[in-house]
DNA sequence: TGTACATCAGTGAACGCGCGTTCACTGATGTAC
DNA sequence: TGTACATCAGTGAACGCGCGTTCACTGATGTAC
């Protein structure tokens, strides 16, 4: 059934960048193809280039979807706390939980495309959006954190989200699941034992 | 050519699977092509399966050798160091470098094949192996923490490596070379002001 | 409001290409005498 | 030690397959009267 509305047509763009978001957090840029996407849309190859120049033009595209999305569900984390100490406790019980770990498609792009990025050359969209976002990310992040003007808030936000991105990352990786769960545990209690203020 | 001393057969063996580890690390193991690395070792893409049973065995092999390797290392630095703080400190100022963060064909696995590892199943000798290094690495820092038998000194190691590899891992993504050094050198300060047996 | 036609979103076959893997072949190596 | 032959490490063409991308086509949507 060729030719949809342009509302339709709208809606199913959006779709195929949500499928895109979710696939590529999972299986990486290079190894979900555009058929993959097309098919997991409910459409078909064809029509991939009526929306995207290529497929890098939806790679960056997703890529700065996944980190909008990721960026408000932060914001929320905020909306819904009573104090800066609040707010990060939630954090980290959300970022560094088994759901976060085991739901890639829907977790946060700052770990699932972090090596993708890197593996890109630096001129390629996909890898600017990428550090972009990260950017936002610590900006929020700098933002909570008490005297948030000084070096020590900046090295805070810095370590803070290094240290998340990477028990998730191994977290993701163990075949174990008991040191899986001994990551994320050790993360979490280490942070709030160390409060972003200390 | 054909035919070579089994010395020699030995030898070529050795290189592939050390230019295997050098390009996986480096582009991962899909994006790596069993051509790219028999051209790399200077020898033709046939002769590969007189080697090895398949792509994914030598992904296995070589994830092995990666981890040897790296374990190695960190060995040499504990040798090197008067104590245990020398320890920690010549092994954040290793693998918070410029020079690790650039080379990742040198650089440590453990941060260069995680996604490549998570990405894999459970049951692909890559991933178990990529596992067991990482079991490998926390004993290892484990050993060098004081009290090193305590749930206190486990988290340690288990913390001190996420903040390693997620601060590496950020690093290498990033377009923006000031951001990139701003964040191992957060790393770097706050892993020696916040020492391991505090 | 109804009709005639132009537009264009989506389809699926086709393209050239590189992939992992196989295999007949080559000729130096290894071995038996 | 020298010779004859078997072995087998490495070669490169070939396989089927899936990739990103293109394009002629279809028929419902959008538009002009």
């Amino acid at each position: 059934m060729p030719r949809v509305s342009r509302e339709q047509a709208e809606l199913n763009r959006e779709r195929i960048i949500q499928t895109a978001v979710r696939r590529f957090k999972i299986g990486g840029f290079s190894d979900v193809s555009v058929h993959d996407i097309m098919q997991d849309a409910g459409l078909t190859h064809g029509g991939f280039y009526g929306h995207f120049d290529s497929k890098d033009d939806l790679a960056a595209i997703a890529c700065t979807a996944a980190f909008d999305q990721s960026v408000d569900r932060w914001k929320a984390l905020v909306d819904g706390a009573t104090d800066e100490r609040a707010f990060f406790v939630s954090l980290y019980d959300y970022y560094l939980s088994a759901k976060q770990r085991d739901d890639v498609g829907s977790g946060c792009p700052a770990v699932a495309l972090a090596t993708d990025a890197s593996r890109e050359a630096k001129e390629q969209p996909a890898r600017q959006v990428y550090t972009s976002g990260i950017k936002t990310m610590l900006g929020l992040l700098q933002t909570f954190v008490r005297g948030r003007k000084t070096q020590k808030s900046r090295d805070k936000a810095l370590v803070q989200l290094s240290t998340m991105v990477g028990a998730v990352t191994l977290a993701r990786a163990m075949t174990d699941d008991k040191l899986s769960e001994e990551l994320l545990e050790a993360a979490r209690r280490h942070l709030k034992t160390h409060p972003f203020d200390d």
